[in-house]
DNA sequence: AACTTTAAATGTCATTTTTACAATTATATT
DNA sequence: AATATAATTGTAAAAATGACATTTAAAGTT
């Protein structure tokens, strides 16, 4: 077979737009660029398209990379195609947005690029349309978060109520109702209550609780209204 | 600059999925392809991203030179990127889907292809991976129209209540009870009554309605809840 | 041992939304 | 004038939501 004749060829990229919550903000993991242009800029965590790679595998072997993490929650954003969004040459680049337990996150090994957790609010300028890509994802994670039960990707397996609610404060810039708020999330079914108490934030203690891993892959797609107008708070 | 050495180039397409509604079922707009490899077998309509476009752009263009339209609702699917997806040489597809008015469709005059309308349910057998980007479109219609107010795109400027619910019912695959449906609808506060009648379908004739564009713009990523558990119907 | 403090957990009521289900109306045709 | 057909409208029970306050567990203090 020959080749497509009198087109024209780019690159393929992906980025990875990594979210984490420390208990309290919710996180980005960026990195400083180890390679030009742009080197020493913060950036997303990204890298080419092998040959024998298709996109998904591309973009676990990075977050891997970066984060020693497998198995990680992670779906494609979008592809961002403008033209000139890379100076060096035309580069696609197929974003995907990753939720990641941050306690389990270890500083990969090497000296290729020194990584960091930013607070959404506090991020760096980052280079090309990496900014544009974090906005969307944001937007994608508080549409996706409103309506399945998408952010225990980024608690630890045992989780309490009011951390939960945090985190759901947290993303959406927002304050919720304590006990409309725990009615909710308790009628999904999703949780299933522990004996032993977190002791470290409150006297009285808040029960751990974990996910039906049952339930949960059962209804994560599901239609479940855990904000009621995403778009319309505060 | 110089180029970034040592990465694999390839070539960027995109692939339109194309909706309509011809009254009574959802239809796909398909081509013969016109070119090798695969020639003359059914494909969905697309093309390669040329040096100076962005990728809606390229999107837009294969849409028109298909249909004649422009200002066509459209939005990216996503990327499909497996090494062999296509035989010739390594090319990576953006996906997009497309909701057009059938009833202003005008076929191209055009050499190059023969394009025809099928039935989504009696499609024929597609080149590539053709196929699994119309089962990723069409669950992507329906997650999106269950919640937002999409599927007017498909219809002409008038349309009465059971035209649309016969759309409805047509992209669900289920019947939907008439007064919860209308009910429904109405609520939105999107719909206008007109004047006239739809005269042909019944003896008492059907009213009118077209979209209040302001609050159509307002409110389309709302979340309007028109049908309530999608992943659970008949 | 009793008291204080702090955050967790739980309860109620009014309102809105949803669901299930049936009767009435407009108009062309007979 | 009667009939047939599809459009339109209604209603009551159940479920979900939103607004709001009190009780409870346990550590720390007196």
């Amino acid at each position: 077979m020959t080749r497509y004749s009198r087109q024209t060829r780019m690159l393929v990229a992906v980025d990875c737009i990594i979210f984490g919550f420390d208990g309290q903000d919710l996180k980005l993991l960026l990195i400083k660029r180890g390679f030009e242009p742009e080197k020493g800029k913060w950036s997303l965590m990204g890298g080419f398209v092998q040959a024998d790679e298709d996109l998904e595998q591309a973009a676990a072997r990075t977050l891997t990379k970066l984060t020693g993490l497998e198995g990680v929650y992670m779906e494609q954003l979008t592809a961002f195609g403008s033209p000139d969004r890379d100076p060096m040459e035309r580069t696609l680049s197929v974003a995907y947005f990753a939720l990641i337990d941050i306690n389990q996150y270890k500083q990969q090994i090497t000296d290729e690029y020194k990584a960091e957790w930013f607070p959404l609010k506090e991020a760096p300028k980052l280079i090309f349309d990496h900014a544009n890509m974090v906005a969307e994802a944001q937007a994608r994670l508080r549409y996706k978060a409103a309506i399945h039960p998408l952010l225990f990707e980024l608690l630890p397996t045992r989780f309490t109520i009011p951390q939960l609610q945090i985190l759901f404060e947290a993303v959406y810039d927002a304050g919720f109702d304590k006990r409309n708020f725990s009615r909710k999330v308790l009628s999904t079914g999703l949780l299933v209550k522990q004996k032993e108490k977190e002791r470290a934030t409150s006297k009285r203690g808040a029960f751990y609780y974990k996910l039906d891993k049952r339930k949960y892959s059962a209804k994560f797609h599901a239609f479940l209204n855990f904000v009621s107008d995403p778009g319309n708070l505060k």
